[in-house]
DNA sequence: TTCAATAGTATTGTATACAATTTAATTGCC
DNA sequence: GGCAATTAAATTGTATACAATACTATTGAA
């Protein structure tokens, strides 16, 4: 094999959301504290608190989770009183996700802490914008690179 | 309760980096599958690479993983004869973990795999650099913001 | 209409993550 | 030297993630 350049971990794009994403993870987690919530179930509550009710897989296409993420999740937040979770009547294979009146009763306090913690991070809105674009342009690039294209270099190796 | 502007998850930077982060680790367990490696695996031998033997603790420092994480991930690897993890003869209380023959054996032809793969995505140096550099700094903010700051905030609601 | 194909959810199995605890080894202080 | 405090790993328990499978309800084509 001719000369290969070495990959080294702190160059690596990946790693740097590999960890921010670890970070942002017990940030919330942290945050959340006083309501008992973990990072995804707050993004679920986040998803239902634009537009309750969804079907198990509407909150999937929204927070980019299946079915075995967010069956458990759900369970759990039904169980602390979050949401119910109710058989839709026209399509019995649907699960409709409601938001309890707690849920309801809870969104502004969420809000508004959620919004005390991201005032201390310092960051300005135009900080914010800017890497969010770029990192939309990663996921778009991501999602254009199949699982074949890179299945097909398997055999070069 | 006074007025509260609402938290719309599509505005939230965590939400991007949380679902960034999910599909670079789907693109490089692609990436990776002919060497059966799953994506902190192979960020554990990129350290490994640069720099063994590690230990555990080492190892945890620079993938910011703790014991509980590395301990079961490092006895697959060594399963998969990736790696061996072996007692330090002066402190007896640190594992080493070292690099088989076999894993310094296919380091090139994994550097090489993963360069043939991160040209499919078609980002320039710069792009990533400027990427990188803004996740830099919000991972300092995010460390910056002790668990004190969050939880004394806890009252207030 | 009937039944094969499809769709929506749940389940199973494997692999992270991480807090909290446990266990064993080492260090520091007297 | 003796022992409390500390350190390093491993273990335990809970919660994601996700591929693969199973199960049930619905749809669609003959």
């Amino acid at each position: 094999m001719a000369k290969v350049p070495p990959v080294l971990l702190d160059e690596q794009l990946c790693f740097s959301i590999y960890s921010a994403s670890k970070k942002f993870n017990h940030f919330y987690q942290s945050a959340l504290a006083p309501f008992g919530l973990t990072y995804p179930q707050y993004i679920a509550l986040l998803a239902l608190w634009e537009d309750a009710p969804l079907t198990v897989h509407q909150l999937g296409d929204r927070l980019e989770l299946d079915s075995g993420t967010l069956t458990p999740l759900l369970k759990r937040l039904e169980k602390q009183g979050w949401v119910t979770r109710v058989r839709s009547r026209t399509d019995e294979r649907q699960v409709l996700i409601h938001l309890t009146s707690m849920a309801t009763a809870k969104r502004d306090e969420v809000y508004q802490r959620i919004g005390q913690c991201q005032t201390m991070l310092g960051m300005s809105d135009h900080e914010i914008q800017t890497l969010m674009t770029d990192l939309i342009t990663v996921k778009n690039q991501l999602d254009h690179v199949s699982d074949n294209q890179l299945i097909d270099k398997q055999t070069t190796h």
